[in-house]
RNA sequence: GCCGGGGUGGCGGAAUGGUAGACGCGACGGACUCAAAAUCCGUUGUCCUUAGGACGUGAGGGUUCGAGUCCCUCUCCCGGUACCA
């Protein structure tokens, strides 16, 4: 028997495959369809093993849905726009798109190579202009439709990257691609409305979305219940503050507006102007994460006041940074008795603390109060409202804040509002990488749409770049010069779109990719839409993920969807909410980590030198070597030639001068510093940490079929985990047996063992079947190895007959075929087969014969396992408590005692209650 | 702090309230081999020397005939988010 050779077989069948146009995906209104999307990547350069983790189990499940009958479409592509191209330019003198060719050629190959049922004729790439020139159709029309707009607002300025970014991307006040701190500037900039869906984005009706993604969503939108309330100021402004907490509103004793706020200016008394203007320019110099690190509250006193509108009292307006000019109105009633940042701001600057809520345990004194009182009570200090009970429901389910609201909109001093957190999408970048957004400005300053017949507004790319990083776009004469729709000279705006835009409509531009009316074909969409299964990351929570469903949202009542919907009603669909949302179930992957290695033993020689351990000799020793040195340890991290060497329990650090002695006995000839193996965590795999895995050599190692079978079988796909390089030999083998399987002389000795093979057959038809459709990739794995098993053993002693080991042959290879897709189609074609495995039909769980006929009764003393007793599967209740009473192992627990229960399972166990 | 998710053998992981640890890795013993690899057979939660039994799913309590699974309290880990008024 010729040995299993994945290389040439996987090679031949995937060309095989192309040519014979297997993955071409056609409408066809007589099968049902099967929309499968997984996010596609940016061309970075190099496959990593997390895109074939994330990629070939969904590939998986959709091989499964089209064997299951389903006219499947699964496509792919590349969000090719971003800054590592531009980054790239800077540093190395390539043109972006050059870069991005090259990467996305590499990919492809890369991608071809793990057997996926890409449709390659429907791939997109979001740098080509006939694909940019519909996401400037998409802006403008978004612009015109009132959801697009450009606004002046506190946005978030990279230095480093020289662009804002959106809200989504910073995190903890730093950039969430490279870490680095973000400033708040004040700025003119595109914006999409999303927060008008802030409300339908809270609904996730029809969609089966992981719990997960929902709470990030939620969370990040922010939806908070309350009332606006004004507060006249003594200079005749009114400062609109938002709270939650309108039943505080009679212990309200200073306000506080941000240093960006608008009426900065007006409230501030003369005297008090220069100390203010020197606060507002310090806390404008400071990034966000200064800010946040400064945890000692700053502010400065304006000079004004004003009038509380509940009980006329005259309160201080403050200015401090810990009021966020992006957050509500900008403005706060502070109640320091009720809430922990006034708190600490009036004990702070020495203002007054009035508590309004009585806790159950008895009233404190503002001046003694240790802290604010967030808890329930009852409202006191509060003029009409006393007496109200304080739960700790919010909004108006709480019914102190239902009567405040009640009494300020009464009074005509507010109202009853609603608060997100969530700002709107800025969406545009100071960058040349990306889709220039097609606006342009006049000579008299107004803005107006760029010609809709001419765009796409194309990218030049004959341009310089700066290493300042300046988008080349600012200074390209070329390109600037423009004429308006009256042909008068215009400039054009030098903005692109953020690559998330490109990304939050891709799923439709899949299903017509070549099209040039519109950004797709109707007559595709009303077949294929909606996306019925997306995979990917979750870490795209509060991004794409948001931004895809608002965008489907705004298509949708912009008329985008309009023709889709009545050729989808011409074929009788039900078009009712159709189009609210993008993708009707999500799957999100876990992540492939790096494994945890231990750090090659180190035995050094050297002196202190000051504080840190100089190194004379450096030798690599077995962890159970003896041997003197003056530190002995583990080596934990090396930057350069300093060693951190745990020693004694505790981490050294040792320097290795360039002329010390370096010996590392496993690798000959002259060694150094850079040799020696460090300890490896449990975490992200990284180029710089040294702990990637390539998928490509591992290709080379054991063929696709391997490592896709044991990306899926290896982890609980929705969890990921650390790499274990020696576990993918229990893969390895799989395949190979399977493949021994295939290509074995079966001798049939008889045809003893035909119901028992026949029955397992069945049972895992049903398993793999319900495991496929829950993405539970593992479990189908696992029942399969245990089919495998009962099959070497009917191998070996021949005990079904041939047609029962034909139809386990046939059976196992049909159900492998969309995780392991080569070795199953030339076990298929070899076996005389002239069409492809993966247009058979999937194998159908015949319930009789997958029925036991014989169980194993458990049964149970007062709930433990005493005996096991195998019974007809169709054994009655009276008859398995007769069975379960007449054993001889039960009858020494129930010696003695009295059976006061007994509790018959049908067809599991029966349990024995005895006392 | 808040919001998710989780804690099960040496490891990855299985278990509609009903035999805990399926399946696999690793390890150990054996066969084959001059030898090694590959392959094959067997063992493998802990403890009691065994038949057999006791214990065992982060800790403690509860519900139940029966709890890894449900409820309460606590704890630790991972992810998200945070001066959000």
């Amino acid at each position: 028997m010729e040995r299993y050779n994945p290389s040439s077989i996987e090679k031949k069948w995937q060309q095989q495959w192309e040519a014979d146009g297997l993955y071409r995906s056609r409408v066809d209104w007589d099968r049902p369809k099967h929309y499968a999307v997984t996010m596609l990547p940016y061309p970075s350069g190099d496959l990593h093993i997390g895109h074939w983790y994330s990629m070939t189990p969904p590939d998986a499940h959709a091989r499964y849905m089209r064997m299951k009958g389903f006219n499947v479409l699964f496509p792919m592509g590349f969000d090719a726009f971003g800054l590592p191209a531009e980054n790239a330019a800077v540093q190395r003198n390539i043109h972006p798109a050059i870069w991005t060719a090259a990467n996305v050629e590499r990919m492809q190959t890369q991608l071809r190579s793990m057997g996926c049922m890409f449709d390659w004729e429907r791939e997109i790439n979001s740098s080509d202009p006939s694909y940019y020139k519909w996401s400037q159709w998409f802006f403008q029309k978004f612009f015109e439709g009132g959801k697009a707009y450009r606004g002046s607002a506190v946005v978030n300025w990279s230095p480093s990257l020289q662009t804002v970014l959106a809200n989504e991307q910073v995190i903890d006040g730093k950039d969430e691609r490279n870490g680095q701190p973000v400033e708040q500037r004040r700025m003119e900039q595109w914006f999409y409305s999303i927060t008008d869906y802030a409300d339908e984005l809270l609904s996730y009706d029809g969609i089966d979305w992981p719990s997960s993604i929902e709470a990030v969503q939620r969370n990040w939108i922010g939806r908070s219940e309350g009332a606006e309330v004004v507060f006249k100021t003594e200079s005749g402004d009114e400062i609109e503050v938002f709270t939650t907490r309108p039943d505080t509103l009679w212990g309200a004793t200073f306000m506080v507006l941000a240093p960006e706020h608008d009426l900065v200016g007006s409230v501030t008394t003369a005297d008090h102007a220069a100390d203010v203007e020197a606060y507002v320019e310090a806390t404008k110099g400071r990034s966000e994460l200064e800010r946040m690190e400064n945890e000692e509250k700053s502010g400065i006193f304006t000079g004004g006041f004003a009038i509380n509108p509940v009980n006329g009292a005259k309160v201080p307006i403050w200015i401090a940074d810990y009021v966020l000019m992006g957050y509500g109105t900008g403005a706060i009633m502070a109640v320091p008795a009720h809430d922990g940042r006034d708190f600490e701001f009036a004990r702070a600057f020495d203002l007054d603390v009035v508590p309004v809520i009585e806790p159950p345990e008895g009233l404190v004194a503002g001046d003694e109060m240790q802290d604010a009182y967030v808890g329930p009570g009852t409202m006191v200090n509060s003029g009409p409202l006393d007496g109200t009970p304080v739960t700790e429901e919010k909004g108006r389910k709480n019914p102190s804040v239902a009567a405040a609201i009640d009494f300020v909109e009464a009074a005509g001093t507010g109202k009853e509002a609603i608060n997100y957190r969530l700002r709107d999408w800025l969406i545009s970048r100071q960058r040349y990488w990306g889709g220039p957004v097609p606006m342009l400005y006049r000579k008299d300053g107004t803005v107006d749409l760029v010609p809709a017949e001419t765009l796409p507004v194309v990218l030049p790319e004959d341009v310089e770049f700066l290493p300042s990083g300046r988008s080349p776009l600012t200074y390209n004469e070329e390109f600037l010069a423009t004429e308006d729709a009256e042909g008068e000279p215009a400039r054009r705006e030098t903005d692109t779109l953020d690559t998330f835009m490109c990304s939050s409509w891709y799923q439709y531009r899949y299903l017509s990719p070549g099209f040039g009316a519109a950004p797709f074909d109707p007559e595709e969409a009303a077949y294929w839409l909606p996306v019925d299964d997306y995979t990917g990351g979750a870490e795209h929570g509060t991004m794409h993920l948001l931004y895809t469903r608002f965008f489907t949202k705004a298509m949708r009542d912009l008329g985008m969807f309009e023709d889709t919907k009545e050729i989808m009603d011409a074929h009788g669909r039900d078009t009712e909410g159709i189009f609210d949302e993008p993708m009707l179930r999500l799957k999100n992957q876990g992540q492939i980590l790096g494994a945890e290695r231990g750090g090659d033993t180190l035995l050094i020689e050297g002196a202190l030198e000051g504080s840190v351990f100089k190194a004379r000799s450096v030798s690599v020793v077995g962890a159970s070597d003896q041997g003197d040195g003056d530190i002995r340890g583990e080596l934990m991290g090396r930057t350069e030639n300093i060693l951190r060497v745990g020693h004694d329990g505790q981490v050294v650090t040792v320097e290795v001068p360039e002329d010390a002695v370096v010996d590392i006995p496993a690798i000959h000839g002259p060694n150094d510093v850079s040799q020696l193996r460090h300890h490896l965590e449990v975490e992200r795999m990284s180029k710089s940490r040294g702990n990637v895995v390539n998928p490509d050599e591992l290709v080379e190692a054991f063929g696709a079929d391997v490592v896709r079978t044991h990306l899926m079988f290896a982890f609980d796909w929705t969890k990921g985990g650390p790499w274990d390089p020696s576990s993918i030999n229990g893969s390895q083998r799989f395949i190979d047996d399977v493949w021994k399987l295939g290509r074995a002389e079966y001798v049939s000795s008889g045809g003893t063992a035909d119901r028992g093979l026949l029955r397992q057959v069945h049972q895992t038809i049903a398993k793999v079947e319900h495991d496929m459709d829950e993405f539970s990739f593992n479990t189908a794995l696992a029942a399969l190895m245990t089919l495998r098993n009962a099959m070497a053993t009917v191998l070996r002693d021949g005990s079904v007959s041939s047609s029962v080991w034909s139809t386990a042959i046939e059976t196992m290879l049909l159900l492998l075929a969309p995780i392991a897709p080569h070795v199953t189609e030339e076990l298929w074609s070899l076996a005389g087969r002239q069409e492809s495995i993966h247009l058979a039909t999937y194998p159908v769980s015949n319930t009789e014969l997958a029925a036991d006929d014989e169980i194993s009764l458990i049964i149970q003393v007062n709930g433990k396992v005493r005996d096991k007793i195998m019974v007809s599967a169709g054994i009655s209740s009276e008859e398995a408590e007769a069975v379960a009473l007449s054993s001889e192992k039960v009858e020494d627990w129930v010696e003695g005692k009295t059976v006061r229960k007994v509790i018959v399972v049908p067809g599991r166990l029966v349990n024995i209650v005895v006392g």
